[in-house]
DNA sequence: CGCGTATGAATGAACG
DNA sequence: CGTTCATTCATACGCG
């Protein structure tokens, strides 16, 4: 159950105080924007918004509280995943790697091991590789069953999910072509924002000699 | 089973509590080998390493844990995806010239534990196997272009990129001409004013109603 | 108040 | 290359 934050902001204080208010940490829907975000889900049959609409719902979504574009990503994100795995374990009798949200005990030593055989280093990551094990774990053939039906029937258009959307038994959502696709190019730019934190004990400064040298040399075989 | 061959990783959680888990599939980069990457990305401009390249990054981040190329070459799409995507959510692709990196500012960066723990291995077999140590990167706190590092400052002719690794405003990369790279692949912006997004901050009863029209209408104004 | 759970955030791996 | 999936880490919250 999400927690009912009635108008977000929660004001603990702990760090952010006074300063950022609650999203000091992680981004926290008010009950609107999750409501808004089901009946997107469900009722529109919006999985996986591509950036466009992602701007758009995060833009809207904006009057209930303060929301981010890769809020809403990752909203749906979690959704759909969750849903799909919480659907594995009640619907599929026999998980074939079943192993419950235990973070707290250490794993036991499973580690098959033999498939790694790392060194000898295999083909080219471009064009050889192909493992995806996960047996028996059909990408799509879930079926969706919504109990969420808002209890407002409005709202009917959504956008053609590009995908097939697992909608086996889904049907109530209808879908209308209603994107002309219009994709300005996105270009811009200007973000090249990476985290670092470095602070590590090891003796790296030859480290990167090393590879430089490495990188500079194409002395691949001859 | 033999000596259980979990591969040590002690991996340890925010507060200290550290518990041990992640020891299977899915390779964990450590601290070192994600600095390293990420200097090779930003400060050498590597966005696209082809199958040398790889080769001998994978080679040389070895000494820093398990590692496979195709882990490297991974490492590369994601990162160079990822960073094009968030950009995409955040950035109003309807914008004529750059706006700024839209206003994601909650900044986290304060890593709660200066001690890594290096662990270098326990009790390791012999040979050459090695740690990974878990790694449990403080990968966290989205430090904008600031200076990530590098020391070092040879690293002088890399091979050229096969790839075009379309820069962004990579012009920060102030090391060295590693490779050709041609910027003339700067994208146009082609002035889409396509400008909509008139998300007035008026609270909409039935919302849904107006999301669904967003989404369902490219509404140009025009 | 500490713990369990729901869920936001991140990222390795892959697919199309 | 953009997108999607799986898995994991981290944390907000409510509960006992």
């Amino acid at each position: 159950m999400e927690a009912t934050n009635e108008d977000n902001v929660g004001s603990y204080s702990t760090k952010g105080t006074f300063l950022c208010r609650q999203s000091s940490t992680r981004w926290t829907p008010t009950t609107d924007q999750i409501r808004i975000l089901k009946d997107l889900y469900y009722n529109n049959g919006i999985r996986s918004p591509n950036a466009d609409q992602i701007q758009r719902i995060s833009a809207s979504l904006r009057q209930y509280g303060k929301i981010e574009g890769k809020n809403v990503f990752y909203w749906f994100q979690n959704h759909k995943a969750r849903e799909r795995q919480k659907k594995r374990f009640t619907t599929d009798p026999h998980h074939p790697m079943q192993k419950l949200r235990a973070s707290t005990n250490f794993a036991p030593s499973n580690e098959p091991s033999s498939a790694s055989v790392p060194s000898t280093s295999p083909a080219l990551p471009y064009f050889g590789y192909n493992s995806r094990d996960c047996s028996a774990s059909p990408r799509y053939g879930w079926v969706t069953e919504n109990q969420f039906r808002a209890p407002y029937g409005l709202c009917q258009y959504k956008e053609q999910d590009t995908e097939e959307q697992d909608d086996e038994n889904m049907s109530a959502k209808q879908t209308l072509p209603l994107f002309p696709m219009h994709n300005e190019d996105v270009k811009s730019s200007t973000a090249t924002n990476y985290y670092c934190h470095s602070n590590s004990p090891v003796p790296y400064t030859s480290l990167e000699l090393t590879l430089s040298s490495y990188f500079s040399q194409p002395h691949d075989a001859h």
